[in-house]
DNA sequence: CATGAATGAGAGTTCATTCAT
DNA sequence: GATGAATGAACTCTCATTCAT
């Protein structure tokens, strides 16, 4: 039975090698512009043979889709261990700024694209999406209990927060702050946020 | 006489009816999986005739995106006319939020959808777009001017506000609000912008 | 009937503009690169109206086929002054090579393109042909008479000189000297002409 | 183990095949005129299929260019054995002549033919071409050295050679010897090439 | 007489996918 | 389990040509 284990374990290793290999194309080229047979090319197998472990290219966008996520997840999760429930949303702020430049590509599948988000396909990928969510909000509330944010509603809140930093990295990522300036597009970005958080503060 | 005319009125004619198809192909299945072909079946003409309107597949997508700025600026001036800057202010998120979920296709084409905006040739659409941003900045150094917003620098909270406001639609029309229940999800989007407003005011 | 005889001569003045303006783009960008929309832009006409004149683009290039011949013709006539005739027969391989460089494309149709040369239609064209072969035949027999070439058939003779000149033309204009340095290539052209007609001296 | 080999043979075979239709159509048609698609119907594949074994369509063009000097430098290196180096020029020349009408395609496209023949990619067939033409060379340095062709370069004199022969051959195959009559075509060539041997004799 | 509008056909090329081996 | 070979369908774009006006 021991066999049967091995084989499991390889075709995760596989797929593994897959994924890898699609993300790191993804990262460099973006999702369009990957095809099958580049994946293929770069872990030096056939185009075929990647349809043994994938049913078609969407399959293996899900699965980066997840990947995304938990990635993401863990990325963000080195916060917790900062006490203060203020401090800790705002770095969650920065780290989610942080990963959206740093995996551009990753963000875009998990908060823009378009694609083949609606299909129930994508629910497993989504699950990760909640805990995320739910992870912000914890803290949100956190920050109420400690008497920030008075008279405030978690959730709408943390929607809030979410649409204010989304939207800074959507603009970005999508090309739209080409009129200001090159050079201070990256010094925009921070004191936006920093304003933001100022406003936070205060509220 | 009136033949010229016609013609002219015909060619202009065509070229909406062209644009009007882009349009819906490009939201439903975004820029990159839209081709000429499409566009040419859906109206039922060839491909070939597309040429004789516009010269490639950019001009197309810089075109609609010229309209689309247009037709913005002229939906969002009616609150030229309100006197107090803050309120001026606040009713023009408003209209830019309503205009977004009024014209989706529109507003994806604006602000989110990757595109060939990164050459040039996209200038002449940008004037439009540069038009509006410094709407806002007006508005926001009126209200500046006013007593508003004390030691803010007019250019970053105006971009921490459109980067809300954008974040805010862009996670709407993106699809993902599939977390909050379907029949709350319109109210979140009020109370967030509420919350904001609040926190632009305790600034 | 004055009228009709002016339409008929406008009706020629047309197809000569529009023969002039091929003729034009012919020699600037090659047979195959000229299509119908570039005659037409050039004369400021429409595509359709090319059409009026002419039935297709092939009768385009068969009309230019007998221009050809034309104008090569009247170019190599000049040296019919020459008296000594060895020295015109020099001079006549002198301008035929002139000519090859000088108006290259139509060379290439009158001597080396494949194409519809083969059809009927292109006899008309072919008249003309025949005409500057009698021409070199006439030259040669003229040397013949003169004590030169002893003991030759003038028909061969004309054949083997034509041979050469149209092979050096040949190789040049299609590209086959690359392997010669190319500041010597003309050089080289020059001198294989003087090295064969030493040759026909020592005949 | 004897699978590797087979199907490198079938490669081999695929390549052939799609070689010899593309030889055909081009003799027939012209380059330009031959599409990617009109080799993939003549083999009964589709045209994705050819883009399996060459990359581009210029690239069949190299892979015929490259085989036509092949051929013909074997065809023509039988003559070596002959001694006497006027002798061996002349047996030079017979075969080339022969070579040109009977492998009259293959000589097209090695000395007539448009083609993407500029570029460098070429370089490779152009080994075998500059084979060819140093064997000339050669061979008239052979007979300088034995008081031939007194005060003659050889180079200079290898191309007058060449353009002669290049050019009975071009004009024969290219369909220029209409205006003789038919049956005496044949007998032309062969008594131009004995004009042009005593020609050089006499030099 | 001239043309604007339209198109069918075709170019080279790439891709996701399948299937016999 | 892996793949080489093959393909159908699609892509953008250009061209010669037609026809109603």
């Amino acid at each position: 039975m021991g066999v049967k284990e091995r084989k499991e374990r390889q075709k995760i290793e596989m797929k593994d090698l897959i994924l890898q290999s699609a993300h790191q194309l993804f990262l460099e080229k973006g999702f369009e512009e990957v095809s099958i047979r580049n994946i293929a090319e770069a872990i030096e197998y056939s185009p075929a043979t990647i349809y043994l472990y994938f049913k078609d290219k969407d399959e293996i966008f899900y699965a980066l889709h997840g990947e995304a996520f938990k990635i993401f997840n863990t990325f963000v999760s080195t916060i917790v261990t900062i006490k203060d429930p203020l401090e800790r949303l705002f770095a969650l702020g920065d780290k989610y700024i942080e990963f959206a430049f740093l995996y551009q590509n990753y963000y875009d599948i998990m908060f823009i694209m378009t694609s083949p988000m609606d299909c129930d396909k994508s629910s497993e990928g989504w699950k990760e999406g909640e805990t995320a969510l739910s992870f912000l909000e914890s803290i949100v509330e956190d920050c109420i209990k400690k008497k920030h944010f008075k008279g405030q509603n978690p959730r709408i809140l943390s929607f809030t927060i979410w649409s204010f930093v989304h939207g800074t990295c959507a603009l970005a990522l999508r090309n739209r702050m080409k009129h200001y300036p090159e050079d201070e597009r990256e010094g925009m970005q921070v004191e936006a946020y920093e304003t933001f958080k100022l406003m936070l503060k205060k509220l």
